[in-house]
DNA sequence: CTATATGCAAATCATTTGCAACCAG
DNA sequence: CTGGTTGCAAATGATTTGCATATAG
C-alpha cells in the first residue's frame, strides 16, 4: 500500500512526518500505544514533535485511515451491573446501555465450542454494539 | 441487595464513604464516570475526598463488585487494520490481536437481522474476547 | 489496640492547546 | 503566495501517591 497515495486521496498534504507515523503504525504490527508509536519515531527521527504525532493521529483517525481500539479506559466507567452483558455505544454520544440476551450468548459459546481459536483460550467475551438510539 | 452484606462477604471494612459509593454507582444507572460518582457524592456529602472516591472504586474493580465498561479510549491504542474485526484482549497483560471470522461476522449479521433491539439501530459491532495466549 | 481506610495536597502522565514559524501545493 | 502543518512549551484533566490522621472491628 502506498502512503502518498493514501493521503493524497484523502487530501491531505503529504509530509514527513505523515509518512513517519505511517511507517511506525505500520511497522508495529501490536495496536501501539501513541507512545509506543512516538519511541519508535523518535529512535529514527528525533526531531518529530510529540505534540505532531499526536495531531497526526487525530487526522488519521478523522479521515479513517487508522482506527482506536476500544479498550479498558477512557475517562473511566463504571458498571454496578455484574452480570454477563453486553454494550450498546451511542455513534453520537457518549451515551451506553447494557444489552443482554440469552440466545446471543448461547449462539457465541456454541459457535466457540465448535471453531476455537489457536493459541488463545478464551475466558468470557463481549460485544460492543455501535449504533444510534431512536428515542430520547 | 444489601451493601454492607457484600462487604462483609469480600471482607472489605464497612465505611460511610464506601456506602455512599454504593449508592451513588447504584442510583446513577448511567455507567458513570468516576468524575459523575464524584459529583452525585459532593451534592450529599461534600466532606468525602476525591481521591478517596478513586481509591473506592479500584478496591470494588479489584473484588468484582463493580466492572469497568471497555470503552473507547485507554491509552490510546490505534490499529491501521481497517477491515471489521474482532479483537482478543490478553487478561495478564496489554497485548491485543486482531480476530477475523467471516462465519461469526455472518452469525452475528443473521442474528441481529431476525432479532432487532428495540430503539436502537445497529450501525457496526465488535467482540472482545477476553482470555490468555497459550505462546509467547 | 492495630491494621485499614481516609483526606489532603502535591505529583503524574497522557493528551491538548496557543501561537509563531514553516513549507507543500 | 497562503492555508494547512509543525514544534515548542505551557496548560489541562483524570487519576495516583505519600503521608499523617482517623476509625472499624
Amino acid at each position: 500500500m502506498n502512503f502518498e497515495q493514501i493521503l493524497k486521496e484523502k487530501e491531505l498534504k503529504i509530509t514527513p512526518q505523515r509518512l513517519v507515523v505511517f511507517e511506525a503504525i505500520y511497522t508495529l504490527k501490536t495496536h501501539p500505544t501513541a507512545e509506543e508509536i512516538i519511541v519508535f519515531i523518535k529512535e529514527r527521527h528525533p526531531n518529530i514533535s510529540v505534540a505532531t504525532v499526536y495531531k497526526v493521529l487525530d487526522v488519521f483517525v478523522e479521515k479513517g485511515i487508522v482506527r482506536k481500539v476500544k479498550t479498558e479506559n477512557e475517562v473511566m466507567r463504571y458498571d454496578a451491573f455484574m452480570e454477563h452483558h453486553h454494550h450498546l455505544f451511542c455513534a453520537d454520544s457518549n451515551r451506553i446501555e447494557d444489552y443482554q440476551n440469552e440466545e446471543l450468548d448461547t449462539l457465541l459459546r456454541d459457535f466457540f465450542d465448535s471453531k476455537k481459536i489457536k493459541g488463545f483460550k478464551i475466558k468470557d467475551f463481549q460485544l460492543h454494539i455501535t449504533g444510534t438510539f431512536k428515542n430520547k
